[in-house]
DNA sequence: TTCGAATAGTTGAAAATTCAACCGTATGGC
DNA sequence: GCCATACGGTTGAATTTTCAACTATTCGAA
């Protein structure tokens, strides 16, 4: 990687810690408020992206790159939800492999009971907390992290 | 908490949508270029707290905070870095409940190791992404929400 | 001074996540 | 068509994290 430590300036190091702290502080308080409907951020990810594709259906490979899950993680989330009801699992037709990954009523339902505690949450805690501009700069900002790492992460 | 569900704007809803990818996938690749150091986020935040601290000690409650890792947690994280001789516990003489963190000379040797490859890491995968006047929108952006996450996580 | 509540920290079991190996199916070249 | 390889997904074991209970000490008020 780098050849010669180039440390972080003060104000760089400000902003990358102030950002590392809230984010995690943000993470655990939504989690936090999620939990009072029995869902995890991440059950929740994953019922909100079934909920938004045809038919409620996601294979399970499109919905781990969705969620951003290791496959292997959202397979044992996928069984604990089927054991709840949320979902149900449907072997793919045209391609022997696959799983379809299917929101039930019931699943709908849970979601949509938690959704407006959850949007509330994301307000109260964040989004009200920053003014329009700083919501667009933030935006764009990781957005092109985001587009770097990507990537990054093709060519290693 | 809200009586009516107000969801939120396109611009919002965007906005928080690319920071929780990008901070999801931030953590991940920080995580994944620390690990060829065979240590993970966590273990490195612990270090660096307690090698900024006096005589490199820490107690352990001061360090569950510094590091906003439970309690139980940071005691489980310590024992396994006992095992790796990073840190020692010592007996606290003023406060008999207490315990200092004592980072070792190896586990110091460790970090130093570690750190240029990890601030490179921060820098080419976040900071230099990002303009300096984001930057300094991001952080004070990110404090405010830390406050009142502190605030309201103190009333609850 | 004494008792009840709070604080510091640990522990073991339970739950969640990662890791690596694995099966069955597709696909592309030859 | 046939084989090697890649893909899609699952599984069980190992590791990590959470949860709840617990010990020991300190603090504070009566």
């Amino acid at each position: 990687m780098a050849s010669k430590p180039k440390w972080l300036t003060p104000a760089e190091e400000s902003a990358w810690r102030k950002y590392i702290v809230a984010s995690r502080r943000l993470y655990e308080a939504l989690d936090e408020d999620l939990s009072h409907h029995g869902l995890s951020l991440s059950d929740y990810e994953i019922l909100v992206h079934l909920s938004d594709a045809k038919d409620r259906s996601l294979r399970m490979s499109d919905l781990a790159d969705k969620t951003i899950l290791s496959r292997s993680r959202l397979s044992h989330r996928i069984k604990y939800m089927e054991g709840k009801g949320w979902v149900e699992r449907q072997k793919c037709a045209s391609d022997k492999r696959g799983t379809w990954a299917v929101m039930t009523t019931k699943g709908w339902n849970t979601i949509v009971k938690a959704a407006p505690d959850h949007v509330a949450s994301i307000r109260n805690r964040f989004i009200d907390q920053i003014s329009k501009a700083d919501q667009a700069n933030i935006a764009s900002a990781f957005e092109k992290v985001e587009t770097v790492l990507r990537e990054q992460t093709l060519d290693d």
